[in-house]
DNA sequence: TGGAAACATAGACGAACATCGATGCAGGTG
DNA sequence: CACCTGCATCGATGTTCGTCTATGTTTCCA
C-alpha cells in the first residue's frame, strides 16, 4: 500500500501545464475541475514548499538539492523530503538523481499553469 | 474569544489589492512573506471556496446571496456561510447585507494579485 | 568489502480543517 | 406584538496535515 498525498498527474488535474486553462471566474466551475484545482492549490499552500519552490529557482543552474536547502529552511530532511515529494506529485518540481544527490528542478509553466486559472484578464 | 480564521487583513499579506507584487521565482521568499501569502493560498484551496467564487462571478449582476449558492453547492448552508466568511476575510469576496439578505462579490483585482504572485512571466 | 553520506520511507502525534445540527440574531410582515 | 425568513455563530466530530524520530535504501569511496 502506499499513501499517494497528491495523485495529480493520475486524476488529470484541471491545469495542464503548457495550454492555457480558462479562469475560474470565466465559466462555471465543475465539481471534478474544482477539485482537482484546490488539490494543485494545496500543495501551494504552504510556507515551507512557497519557500522551497523560491530557493530552488534562485539557486545556481536553476535547481537545488535536498542538502542545499535543509538548513536555510529550518526543517529536518525527512520533513524537507517530505514537502518536495509532495510538489513533485502537483507537477511544480522534477527530480533528477544524480549520484547520491537528488536535484530538484522547476516545471517550466507550471506556475503560470495555475496563475491562468486564477487570473480574471 | 472569536477564533479569527484567516487574519490577512490585520498581517498585511504579501498581496496587496492594486499593485503587482513580484512573482515568488524572482526574489527569494522570505518566511513572512511565505507565510501570508500560505494562508491566502489555504483560502483558495478548497473545491468548495473556488466553486462559490466561480459561482458569484457567474451570476447576475456579479453578486449573489447565500440562498443561491446553498443548493447547487450541495452543502449545509451553515457550510456555506463558513466558507463564504472565509474568502472575505481572505479579501477575495466582498459583503453587502441588503434587507434580509446578504449578498457577495468578488473584490476586484484581488484573484489577479495572487495570480501575480504565482506566475514567472 | 565495509562504512559513511545523502536521501526516502514508516510510524506517531498534535494541530488545523471541513462539515454538520442546533441555536442565536436581525429584518421584514401579518 | 408575534411570527417567519435568511443568515451567522456555536459546539462537536471525523479527517487531513505538518512535523518529528527512527529506520531503510542507494551510492560512493577507502
Amino acid at each position: 500500500m502506499t499513501t499517494v498525498e497528491l495523485p495529480i498527474r493520475s486524476t488529470s488535474a484541471a491545469c495542464c501545464v503548457g495550454e492555457a486553462c480558462s479562469p475560474i471566474t470565466r465559466e462555471p466551475l465543475g465539481s471534478g475541475g474544482a477539485t482537482a484545482l484546490a488539490t494543485v492549490l494545496k500543495a501551494l499552500a504552504d510556507p515551507a514548499r512557497l519557500r522551497l519552490l523560491s530557493m530552488v529557482a534562485a539557486h545556481d543552474g536553476g535547481e537545488a538539492c535536498v542538502c542545499d536547502l535543509t538548513e536555510p529552511l529550518g526543517l529536518s530532511q525527512p520533513t524537507v523530503s517530505h514537502h518536495l515529494k509532495v510538489l513533485v506529485d502537483a507537477g511544480f518540481l522534477t527530480r533528477s538523481r544524480r549520484g547520491t544527490w537528488a536535484y530538484y528542478a522547476l516545471v517550466p509553466g507550471a506556475l503560470d499553469a495555475v496563475a491562468g486559472t486564477l487570473a480574471t484578464v
